[in-house]
DNA sequence: ACTTATCCTACTGATAAAGTAGGATAAAGG
DNA sequence: CCTTTATCCTACTTTATCAGTAGGATAAGT
């Protein structure tokens, strides 16, 4: 439960842009499709923005829309945005001085470094025109420009 | 950042009674070794014995000592105890219908439930008796109840 | 001008984390 | 017994972050 609101409405906006392709969508229009207080979100989007991730246009038919193709946008980059350091811990963040408070050598810390790497890699392989893709497949600028959409095929559902 | 300082803590006095072998230690002579305050360490040992996970004696001599072989003590028991689900995110909890505020089906969720698998399978491959193998080496009980050690090297330096 | 949208800042309520404090209970040693 | 040493148990406090609300300023179309 790491993963805060803001994350995961972060999140789902990018990937309502992503389904809905190369036209902008207003905050009325990203609130029907991700069912987001909109004041909330218009700080998120705003957030977004600044970080570069998206584009805006302001005055009537204004709204947002992706600042790079799909395929370029991670959702590592989103999330950590949002999150800040992805380690599950202080002191298996990155660049980390190797001070542990145990007198003996705390071997937990390697564990902890595992599974931020894990976390990062995942995050990092995951792109929005893969989920975008995955949704319902047709985001119609793909087929404009020529982007090969990759791993189409879902990951193995997990167990339990 | 997920990790809370508790779970930090109780890993911490875990390791330290798997290092330490088949005598037990006061929550004072574990606040030596583990840098803790020690009236929330007194709190963090009472929920571990709550769990099953270690036993306590009262009185002079008395203090905490593993309940179980530290072979089977995963770290994964430890952290799920004070951290509840390990999924990143409230829809990738197990048995979670699949229902999803987004219009369109929203094709994050695996991608969570990645992060939850990897992260789970990364926990409950890690027992305590690897740590405190790594840690020193030299649990004594080890040697004496004839317990193989696996796996003491360490995994490889994750980079950056 | 008027409308529609983004932009920007400040404020608020709720919840959980991280400890503190103080005593009750049980066992060992004399 | 009686004292010491320890675990046990409950309640309280403090602080910070999360998850929003509210209200207006600014810019762009018509
Ligand atoms: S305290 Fe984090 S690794 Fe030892
Ligand atoms: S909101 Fe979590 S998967 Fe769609």
């Amino acid at each position: 439960m790491w993963i805060t609101r803001k994350t995961d409405y972060a999140t789902r906006a990018v990937l309502a842009l992503a389904i809905h392709g190369a036209e902008s969508l207003s905050v009325h229009e990203l609130v029907d499709r991700i069912q987001v207080p909109s004041s909330y979100l218009e700080q998120i989007m705003s957030q977004l923005r600044s970080a570069g991730i998206v584009r805006s246009e302001r005055g009537p038919k204004g709204g947002y829309r992706l600042n790079h193709p799909p395929e370029e946008i991670t959702l590592e980059r989103v999330v950590r945005l949002f999150q800040g350091p992805l380690a599950p811990i202080e002191c298996a963040t990155r660049n980390m001085p190797a001070s542990c408070p145990m007198e003996v050598g705390c071997t937990l810390r390697s564990t902890w470094e595992e599974v931020r790497d894990a976390t990062i890699a995942i995050l990092e392989r995951t792109d929005f025109a893969t989920l975008a893709a995955r949704a319902g497949g047709s985001w119609t600028a793909a087929t404009k420009t020529g982007t090969r959409r990759r791993r189409t095929t879902a990951a193995p559902a997990a167990k339990g």
